[in-house]
This record gives C-alpha cells, sequence and structure tokens, in this order.
DNA sequence: GCAAAAATGTTAAACGTTTATCTTTTTTAG
DNA sequence: CTAAAAAAGATAAACGTTTAACATTTTTGC
C-alpha cells in the first residue's frame, strides 16, 4: 500500500505538506497543490483512516443497526438514510440483527470498537442500549423506545397510528376486530396496542379477547392465527396485523381457505405490505413517513456528530392510507 | 475512551499481558485472564480497531457495493451474505451506488481508504473496476462480469436462463414475444438477450425489432413501453422483461389498460417480483439461487482473505419457476 | 530591491495497539 | 528442595497519519 511518505517523496515535497493539502487545503499553493494531487493519482494513494482516526479521532462512519433489512418499513427507511448520509460524505455500517439479542450485543460492541462516530439503533434488546450508553457511544433510537431510560430517539406515534386506524374501522361499523401483535415487550407493539384499546373504549366496545393474538412479528404465525380466527362461528369483520410481514400472513391465510379481500375478511395492515404497488384489493394500511424518518434521524445525528451534545426527541405522525380492504359493514 | 493502558493499570498486569490476552490467549494463566476480562468487562473495553489494524493490517471487513439494496434480487442476495459473514465474524460495510458512477467510484476510494479486506462488487461501471484492480483492493466481482477484464467472480448464467425461458415461451406456441431489456451495456442484459435471440434462431421464429424496447432496467419506461405495446394492432402475446422491476411496471400498465394475465397478455419475468409470495397470478420468472449466490461469492471472499490468491470464476445456474403467468397458444 | 507575507521545510511527539527480544518471577514435577 | 517449564514483565520499535513549533525559503507588492 502506498503511504504519504511515498506521494511525499515522489512530488519531492514533505510530508507535512501533503498532509497539509488533505486536511488544509487552503494554505498550499496551487501549483504545489496540482503536482502533489498528480503524484496521488498516479499513485492510487488514498490516506488510512486507521491512521488517520488515531490522530483526528474521527472515521466519519455511522452504524445503523437494525432487524432486518428485507423488512419494507426498515428497508426504505433505510434508502433514504444512505442517500442522505452519502451525499453528506459519511459511510454507513450496516448491522443486521434478526431480532436476535445476541446478534445485536455483537453487533454492538463491534461498533464500540471501530470508534464510529455515531450509532443509529432499532434496538431489540435493552442490553444493547445499556451497553451504548456505558460505553460513550453517541447513538439515537429509532422506532423502538424505551421510556425509562431517557435517550435520544426519532419514533412514529405509534399510538395514534393505531388509534386512528381503530376509529376508521369502528366508523365502518366493524366490532368484532382481531389484532395480530407481538409479545407485548416491543414499545411499537405496546403502543399500537394501547391505542386500539383505547379508541376501542371511547366508542364502549367491548375486546375480544380471543381476537388479540400473539403472532410475534412473525409471517407463519400470522398464518396460522389467521385460518384459526376464520374457522370460529364468532369470526371477527376484519384483521388488524401491527406490521407488513404479518399481514402477508394473512393474506396468505385468506388466499389459501379460498376467500376473498374484504367481502369475506377485511384487512387493515400497519406498515405498507411489500409489492403493495401491483397487489389488489389495495390494503389500507398506517404508514410511517419513512421518508422523514430516515432524513430526520440522520441530520440529527450528524448535528450531534458536528455540536457534539443535543437533545432529540421526536414522536412523527403516521398517516392512514385508505384503500379497498375494509368493507364497509 | 479507555485504553489497554487503563486496562492494565486497574489489572496489575502489563500492557503486554493485556495484549497477549486478547491476540493468544493460550500463554496465559486463566487466573490472570479472568482477573484481566474482568476489568475489561468493568472498564467497558474494546480495543480500537484502527490501532489495531495499523499493526496488524487486517479490518475483518468487507464491503459489499451494489445498486440498489431494494432490488428484490441484490435483498435477498445481501441477506444471504450478511448471515454467513456474521457467522464468521466479518464486518460488513454496506454502499449503495444506485447505478450512479460517481458514487460507486466515491465508494470504491472510500473502502480502498478504510482497507478493508475485501470488496464484493456488482458494479455499475468499468472505471470502478479498474480502479480497484490498479489500487490492489481484493475484490470478487458479483453477477456483472467484464470479460476483458479478467478478474474473479460469481455470476448467474444468465444466457441459459433466458434462452431456456424463450424455449419455454416458444414450446407454448409464444411467437410475438416482447421484450424489455437495458441498454446493453451491462453484462446480464447483454447475455439475456442473447439467449433470447439464440432460442428463437433455434426455432427459426423472426425476431420483430419493434418488440424490442429498451427501458434501462426502469419501472416508469417499463410501464409505458407496455401501454405502447398493447396497443399495437399487431400486438405480442407475451412480454419478457429483463428484471423485477420492470415487471413491475408490466403489471401496472395492464392494470391500468383493465387487461389480465394471462387472458390478454402473458408475461414471464427474470427475477423475482416483490411481493410474489402473495401476487396472483403467480409470475412465471427465472429465479437466479440468491442463496448459495450469496454463501459461495462470500465463503470465495473469506477463502481469498486468509489463502491470498485464488482463482475464483462461476457461473451458477438458474432455474425457471412455471407460475401460471403464461398462457398456451 | 526590500520588507512583509506566504509557502514550505524540519523535527518530533502523539494516537493505541502489537510484537519481538530479553529478563525476571512463579509454578510445576519429581 | 531443585531444576525445568511456564507465566509475566520490561523495553522498544513499528504501523501511517496529524499537528504543533519553529526555521527557512519563496513570492508578492510597492
Amino acid at each position: 500500500m502506498t503511504t504519504i511518505l511515498d506521494v511525499a517523496k515522489k512530488a519531492k515535497v514533505s510530508v507535512v505538506t501533503v498532509s497539509r493539502l488533505l486536511n488544509n487545503p487552503d494554505i498550499v499553493s496551487s501549483r504545489t497543490a496540482n503536482k502533489i494531487f498528480q503524484v496521488m493519482e498516479q499513485l492510487n494513494y488514498q490516506p488510512s483512516q486507521a491512521a488517520r482516526y488515531l490522530v483526528q479521532k474521527k472515521t466519519n462512519t455511522i452504524a445503523v443497526i437494525m432487524p432486518d433489512i428485507k423488512n419494507t418499513f426498515f428497508n426504505s427507511w433505510f434508502r433514504f438514510i444512505e442517500e442522505y448520509s452519502s451525499e453528506r460524505d459519511f459511510n454507513l455500517v450496516l448491522c443486521n440483527t434478526d431480532e436476535d439479542p445476541l446478534k445485536e450485543i455483537k453487533y454492538v460492541k463491534l461498533i464500540h470498537s471501530q470508534r464510529v462516530d455515531g450509532a443509529i439503533i432499532a434496538p431489540t434488546s435493552k442490553a444493547s442500549v445499556e451497553y451504548l450508553i456505558k460505553s460513550k457511544v453517541r447513538f439515537i433510537l429509532f422506532d423502538r423506545v424505551f421510556k425509562d431510560l431517557n435517550t435520544n430517539f426519532i419514533s412514529t406515534d405509534h399510538y395514534k397510528g393505531s388509534y386512528d386506524a381503530t376509529e376508521y374501522l369502528i366508523r365502518l361499523g366493524h366490532k368484532k376486530i382481531a389484532i395480530l401483535k407481538g409479545n407485548g415487550t416491543l414499545y411499537p407493539d405496546v403502543e399500537r396496542f394501547a391505542g386500539f384499546r383505547n379508541a376501542m373504549k371511547k366508542y364502549n366496545i367491548k375486546i375480544d379477547p380471543d381476537l388479540i393474538m400473539n403472532c410475534e412479528f412473525n409471517e407463519d404465525k400470522a398464518l396460522s392465527a389467521t385460518k384459526l380466527l376464520l374457522q370460529r362461528s364468532d369470526k371477527p369483520t376484519v384483521i388488524f396485523p401491527f406490521n407488513g410481514l404479518m399481514s402477508i400472513g394473512v393474506i396468505k391465510a385468506v388466499q389459501q381457505l379460498k376467500l376473498s379481500i374484504p367481502e369475506d375478511i377485511s384487512i387493515l395492515s400497519f406498515d405498507e405490505i411489500p409489492g403493495s404497488d401491483i397487489f389488489r384489493p389495495e390494503i389500507t394500511h398506517v404508514m410511517q413517513p419513512v421518508n422523514t424518518l430516515g432524513k430526520d434521524i440522520m441530520a440529527a445525528m450528524i448535528r450531534m456528530i458536528s455540536n457534539s451534545s443535543q437533545h432529540v426527541r421526536v414522536f412523527q405522525n403516521p398517516e392512514l392510507i385508505i384503500g379497498n380492504s375494509v368493507k364497509k359493514i
């Protein structure tokens, strides 16, 4: 690998001049600058980030830790993150945890070791977040907040999204609403359920506990749950899965039972489903503002990196996108 | 940030002993080891990768450069890459180029600067590949090969995939086959078209040049092209888009024209479409072996990193997945 | 042609590790 | 209890940069 010394020698200048050109270009004459640039080009020189970091304590790298890059929501969110950061010359390290706390803690330690300038994390476990705090890694939580942990975050108002969606269903005449949720540990899960519960309460509709299913945000479990639900005598009129993946499970189950949406059963999804643009009927869903969620969190991160401390605690508003997967009753 | 010195002091051992524990654990007694580990835990110590790299010349990092993480094909491929590498304790840096040669060259320089142990790249431009060669970055091309460049690669036999698909269509009676392709620069594009052309030739069917559309792998262009095609008096009986994104465009066009698949028009896609698991009819498509493509390229990369040089030149076989989007004529 | 300003050079320390060599201390086996 | 082996320590160099302090050279403006 060619070093700054090689460049200096070949350009017949001192190492310090080369370094100055790299870090403070204004103070070197354009003649020398050109000469050095030319040599750099010839030798294919790129300064070693590692050596640089040691002195400057900056990596220009931001880590993104998330459960699943394949998940539609995280995927499109990531695209905005990537776009924004690449325009500002920050590098991204992407870590996929698969909702595995062990994988997550491994990654968290790794990025600590890498001394990234900051981390954006949609955590699976609280332990990872506590580790980040202890080890003084700069970070912003995304989507999943720990209320008792007093950290920076950007998330969606999951409560409102779910409340509004439920209200929409109720106004169309639905009372037997089935919920496919997680196990109640994840923040969005809790909030979404609370939103549902309170909307039901407001309209004085009793919640049938048999219609609340824990599917752990898993497609297959949603599929089985749906089959169970649809075989009941007292079956629900609508199913409300708390993420896109579970909605896929619901749709598959409906297809397998040769039923149709919304004639036989209505569906309302939290988040878009993959392939939503061509799937018919269009699935009514709560849409989180991925675009601004991505831009804002990255902007906040970059601000934190330059201005040091910053206070970022934001809930953004989701929007109910009306399709035609919900029937009026 | 706590350093190895802090650990040594607190554990009352020498820096060298701590380093030995980290790099050659067998030669330190378990009593000392435990003591040191305990202190590391307490102080949240993680060695600085940068400092380490300077001496050891290893980053344990592999860069993945690809055009679009949102593209179904690259996305699922990436998941396998990620899984395989994380199990083997390699870190991944993900770079999204958006098919922009400038963004790509920026990323290529970046990873050079980061001194990653290797790169896996589905290149957009030849310049990036030439840069990697010049700067002696270890790399394997993925999907997009440059025949004149004599590099390592793992790709699919695009020719065969397309040939077989075309033959399938012909045997079902199709003669007026419309092709939605790119502009003919990308390797897969060229090969896929050659496969189509030769299959047609074998069955002595003349290719109507009006049915060959350059849509640049773009959804909107595929949509417009499809509308044009379907309004012709001498319209095709089947449309064969060269990737999943263009297939989405085709499907949207068909939906907008209120036609149905395969009654009014048949479709055969190269690659899966997003949401393929719930979309009906099931789209007949050429499936690349994403799983093995991912594992194999990562395995090859890791071998290259440890054994130094390696020769990797592989074309894997795609498979035709029969759905019901192609009508017998 | 001269003084001031700008550009470049010289030297050296620092960043946090690893690693080699050599020395000293501790543990183990008989 | 002793000799050998194992473990730990001490010292120092190296990795590729940046940066500060100061010295020297070159350019600029008048």
